[in-house]
Formats: structure tokens, sequence, C-alpha cells
DNA sequence: CGTTCCGGTTGATTCATGTCAAGGAAGCGA
DNA sequence: TCGCTTCCTTGACATGAATCAACCGGAACG
């Protein structure tokens, strides 16, 4: 590699330590001087624009990238077939952990509003967490909670109705913004009705009917993309009910 | 195979060398005396009967295993809810990477006939992976190789239909036993149609249904478990067919 | 300031698939 | 061999959600 970013104005470079989102990133529970190592290799957060692609489906696999803030889908093109969109990502989490080991990307990722990601070369990450065991760890927890999300998702795509599917989503987004500090209760959605359609496995016309059912309901209010929960006990009733599909016998 | 766990005996240990797996394992890449460390924390090959757990749903986690010979299916208890089926495995595939970093099991792990499998403490397996660069490389590899398919998996419960399911599904197996050097076009199915169901989604009656007309229209043999795929083509072409759900507009 | 486009809502209709039910075949223990 | 159980198949029917279609409101744009 090259370039030349500016490595050298260590005065402009990452301070992970400064970051509101250390707490919840990658390099947690890192000492001071593994730290430092970390940082040097974090080059500095990048802009995207609503709409821009941070990813190209079957690029070149390169770096792992941190989304400072802002939010990010990732969605996958098939032979003839609508994209689909297979995850989205918030402040704190870490894109591109699926293409380790292979040297494409599998999937596009696109920002959904101004979005600031760290990025990571990942041979360089790789050099590092031969050295720093607490990175590995890091790296592995976050590949194996990954896992275990997309069994849940798989979990609610094959036995949920939309009503659970919708429930359980919005849950989730509360959920994870609740961790990074932001209401639960009330948060905006950066993704179109389409997005959650395609991710939850549904049309986007049944999105809109169970928003528009849930909040005659009472359960919550959306306006456009501003969501607020007012029985957040309902959702999780609904999500955790007994009773999906193919529940016989 | 009556063996004695004898672990006094280092002729009897694991050698992954002489192991038809060998190719396909995880170990694979290793060199002489790397192996030599690898084989001397794999615990003897340990059986399982037909419906045996080897992993039980928040048991602890503690080890990695990998799966010699036979299969197992990964299930997940929900809340009141039928068990879902998350995962099959076949030899050579790695159980647990969504344990680690977790001290419980997500999901129960069950041998669907006799299974042998080698089991990998996993402290003792990260402390290994320390020193061999090669190791750590192949755990990354195993494990964004799974998220992969994890969100193939996704992506094929949330936009395609049950043919399409089914197709993709035998796909897969038949892709699965031919590197390992089965043949691709006959093979056990050692799941139950349930499973089957559970695992893509389905009812079990529309895995029995569909399964009769692909026989009808000449494109599978099903005989009970034995299954035979006379049309690969058409098999792959309803797999990657444009058309599945909500793929208007 | 109209036009166009995009995202969202809502209604009518269709269809794939779930559910319920009955019965058959195969494996297994006594 | 008999009964029991588990797995599978097949049919009839019900229904949740997709599809098709029309319309609305706001944003972008000439």
């Amino acid at each position: 590699m090259t370039l030349v970013p500016s490595r050298r104005q260590p005065a402009n470079a990452t301070r992970c330590e400064r970051c509101t989102l250390h707490a919840r990133c990658l390099p947690l529970g890192l000492e001071l001087d593994a730290l430092e190592s970390f940082e040097a290799i974090v080059q500095n957060p990048r802009p995207l624009k609503r709409g821009e692609a941070l990813v190209r489906q079957g690029g070149t696999f390169e770096s792992l990238f941190v989304v400072r803030s802002g939010s990010l889908k990732q969605s996958v093109a098939q032979e003839g077939q609508r994209d689909q969109v297979t995850h989205f990502y918030l402040p704190g989490e870490v894109v591109g952990l699926d293409g380790i080991g292979e040297t494409i990307c599998y999937g596009s990722v696109v920002a959904m509003e101004s979005t600031f990601v760290c990025e990571l070369p990942f041979g360089r990450l790789e050099d590092l967490a031969e050295q720093l065991p607490k990175l590995r760890g890091q790296l592995y927890r976050c590949m194996s909670r990954e896992l275990r999300n997309d069994q849940r998702m798989m979990c609610l795509l094959s036995g949920r109705t939309a009503d659970q599917r919708l429930a359980s989503f919005m849950l989730g987004l509360s959920e994870r913004f609740r961790v990074r500090g932001f209401s639960p209760y009330r948060f905006h959605l950066s993704m179109s009705r389409s997005d959650i359609g395609s991710y939850l496995g549904l049309a986007l016309e049944t999105v809109s009917r169970v928003l528009a059912r849930f909040q005659q309901q009472g359960m919550v209010t959306v306006a456009g993309r501003e969501l607020t929960i007012h029985e957040m006990e309902a959702l999780v009733a609904l999500a955790e009910e007994g009773v999906g599909r193919h529940s016989g016998g």
C-alpha cells in the first residue's frame, strides 16, 4: 500500500479513548499502549452520504469498518432477483466480518443517512491481533455474537408471523438504541418500509399495514420514520408469543 | 470401534494426518510440529448414539467439536414454542462456533445417527492459536464462512418459495457430500421431514408434498430418506429462479 | 409553479402454504 | 408375531400474506 494517508499528523489521529462509542467498540478492554497501537491502524473517519456505498458486492475485501455515526444497510443482490437486505448497522457495530478469509465481498453496504465509519485494514488488524490477546478475543466475540444474531434472525424468519417479526424488529432496534444511550422508546427509523420488508421477509405493504394496526391498537405511534413505543410489554408479549407458524402438533 | 479412550497411549492418540477428513478439517495447512501440538489437545473421538445430545441448550460452553462421522442437528428451543432447527452438521464441520465468548450454549446439538466427534477444549485451542497463525486464520475463516452461510440461509428463508427452499436445501447437501468425496447425486437424508421443515421454515407436510411433486416431475427420486437427484440442472434453475416472493415492482 | 418521482398508505383479490385429519409404512421392543 | 410408536403421505380446508392497483404527500427539479 503506497497510499499516503496523513500519518504525519498524530494530532489529527483517531483517539478511541475520546470516542463516545469507546465502551461498545472493538478495542474495548485494551490497555493504554495496546490502544495506541490500535489507534495507529485506524484510518480517520470517512464520511459517507446517504445512498453512498461503503462496500460493493464483488469488490475486494480489505478492511473491516466500525460505524462511528449514522447507519448502513448490507444487501445482497441475487441472480435476477430483487436485492435482499441482510443487516442494518448502527454506531459501534462492525461491518465486514463475513468477508474475513475471502477475497471478495459477499454483499454491498450502503449508508442510509450521513454516516461516518472508521476503517480497519484487515491485514494490519490481524497482525496487531497476533500481539494482543484481548483484541483477538474481541474479534472472536464479535463474530460469534453475529453468528448468534443471525441464528435468531433465522428463527424469526422461519417461524413467526408478520406481527411477530415487526414486534421483534422494533424491540431489537429499541434495545440497540438503549445500550447506546439513546431512548429505547422513541427513535428514528433510518430505513425505508421496503428495506424493513426485505430484511424481515415481508412485502412492504405488509410492513405498512402491520405498523398501522399496531398504532391503531395503541402500542406504538409511527409518524413517517419516527417511531414511539407506548407499550413495550405488549410488543414483548407479541414477540415471544408461543404460537407462530407451524406450531401445530 | 470398541475404543477405550486411553489417553495414556500416544499410539492411540488422535492422528489428524491419518484422518480422511484431514483435507477439510480445522487443522488444515498446519505444519508437522504444529499439527502435533494440535493433536495433543484433541480429545479422542467420542461416540454418540442417535438422539443423544452433544450440547445442551443453556449448558456451559467449553469446547468446539468437529464431526468425524455421522451427523448432528442444532436446535433452539424458544419460549413455549416448538424447537427450531438451525443447523445440520456433516463430517468435517465445526460445532459450537456461536458459543465463543459466551459462557452458555445458545442451542442444543443432537446426533441424528451414530456419530463420532473430536472435542477441542476451547481454552486450549485459543492458547494454541496464539502460537499458530495458521490455526488462527482457520478459525477466522470457519467463523466467517458460517456467517456467510447464515446469510444465505436468511435470504432463502425470507425471499423464496417452498419449492426453491427445498431445491436449495438438496443442492446444498449435494455439494457438501460432493466435496467430501461422496456422490452428489445420491445420498441419505439423516434428518426427518419435520427437521427439514423446521430448518427451512415450512410445515412438514409441505416438505413431503414438494418432494413428492419433484419426484413426480422426474427431478429426483425420494425413497424414504434415500435421495437420488436426476436433474441437477432443473434443481439449480429452480433455486436460482429470479422470481421468488415479494419480487414485485 | 407545475411536473415528476419516491416513499408510503390502503383496498380488493389471489394464492401459497399452514392447519386439521386420517391412514399407511416402517422400525422396535416384548 | 403383535402391538406400539414414530415418521411419512395425502386430502380438504382455512388463512395470512403477497400481489395488483390506485392514490396521497412531500421533495427534487426544471
